[in-house]
Parts: structure tokens; C-alpha cells; sequence
DNA sequence: TATAGTACTTTGTATTGCATAGTACTATAT
DNA sequence: ATATAGTACTATGCAATACAAAGTACTATA
């Protein structure tokens, strides 16, 4: 048993939410999602990131423009479809119970 | 996107921590465990707790011990072994920068 | 022109929650 | 004595996602 595969293991899930919550403060792109969780300490990587995105795209939470950037290639800016705000809201109700009933386990009540 | 699979997928590594714990408070056999996570709100099945707790078995974090129950088949009684104990000081920890960092980026901090 | 940095795409692997099917033991009903 | 129900455990295959790695493409600089 790998400490390191079960902290893996708990982010699955958990990044779908933190990702949409980053883009929904405001429009953004990859690296800056990258950028601010890197800040809170919640490492995601490309290989994760990108494919993610396009899940959330295709099942319509998420749209995105292309935007010329001032020095390097163009960069594609993701923002919240309503039904993507909608499921922003259902899911901090899933982490907000998941937390709870982890807390209740852990603290022996 | 589906939300009680992202449900699911916010269980993984989750599910490993929180049965650690119950039995580190004391011997419990896989009914137990069941009973006490859905008293918490967080359900768990036979087909992911028994392969859990066997995979836990093998990696050295858990003990058992068959007993006669009043009533029914005999028992598999588990209790944590002192890597176990360990283990589950690491995962506590883990859990907790996961936590704060969830709470660090859905605030908007 | 070549190189470096940036941004995105694709693919295959490992792992675990879960559904399902099955075995085995004990208690109760017929 | 046999059948059924309840309880406890085992095994297997699938779906989904984090991640590593390889690759493409655009822009700036040497």
C-alpha cells in the first residue's frame, strides 16, 4: 500500500470540482488553472488537466475561445455554461456531505 | 457528466481511510464497518469493502481472526497492525492538505 | 535555420469503487 | 430431514480517472 497511489486516489473526483470552481471565479486557461492550485497546494498535471477539460466540454459544463496570447501560441480560455454552474453547486453539496461523513468517521462520533 | 459518478470517483483512496480508522478504534468484522460508515452517511458495498480489506491484509496493515458468532456464520474480526497505526497517521495528514486545499480554492482564497 | 518556451492533444497504464455471481455457515420453517 | 432465509465472505469483470509519456503546433530568440 502506496501512501502515494491513495493520495492519487483521493483526488480523483475532487479536481473535477476544484477546476470548475477555479473557472467559474473567472475565465481562465490551463496554465492558470495549473498555476492556482499549485498555490493551494493541490499538484495537477497535463496529462490529467487537458483531457478532463474536454470531458467537462463535451458534456456541455464548460465552453472555451481562443485568444491570441501577447507572446507565445494562443490559448483557449474555458468558462461555465449554466448547466456547468448548476453542477458546480451540486457537487460543493457532494464534497460539503463526503467531508462531513469523513469527519464524523475519523473523529469517532 | 454524471453526478453520482463523480460521487464515486471522490470515494477512491477516501473509502481506504475511513475503514483504517474504524478499526483502529477497535476490532470490527465487515458488517461493522458497513453499519458504522452508513451511520456517517458514507455508504460503502460488499464488493468494494471485502476486496479493500483484503488488499489491506496484504499489505501488512491488517490482522484478523476468525470467531464463532452468537448467531450465523463465524466472523473475520480485523484489527490494525502497528504499520497499520502508522499508515493511518499518514493518511490523516493526507486527508487533512486535501481538505485544506479544497477549502483553500472553492473560498476563493 | 535551430532552439527554447509555451500551449494543447493523444494514448496507454494502474488502480479502485461497484455490480454481480457464487460459496458457505447457521437458524428457522415445513 | 429438507428447504428456505439470513448472514458472512470470495471472486471477477467493468467503468472511470489520475498520470506518465510522446507528440504536434505556435511564437520568440539566438
Amino acid at each position: 500500500m502506496d501512501l502515494e497511489n491513495t493520495q492519487s486516489q483521493m483526488r480523483k473526483g475532487v479536481l473535477e470540482y476544484c477546476i470548475l470552481c477555479i473557472i467559474g471565479k473567472s475565465e481562465c486557461y490551463a496554465s492558470d488553472i495549473i498555476d492556482q492550485m499549485k498555490e493551494a497546494k493541490l499538484i495537477v498535471v497535463e496529462g490529467t488537466l487537458y483531457p478532463l477539460l474536454t470531458r467537462l466540454k463535451n458534456a456541455g459544463l464548460l465552453n472555451y475561445k481562443w485568444e491570441e496570447s501577447k507572446s507565445g501560441p494562443p490559448r483557449k480560455y474555458y468558462s461555465l455554461t449554466d448547466e456547468g454552474k448548476s453542477f458546480l453547486q451540486a457537487l460543493s453539496g457532494t464534497w460539503g456531505e463526503l467531508s462531513e461523513a469523513v469527519t464524523s468517521i475519523t473523529s469517532g462520533k
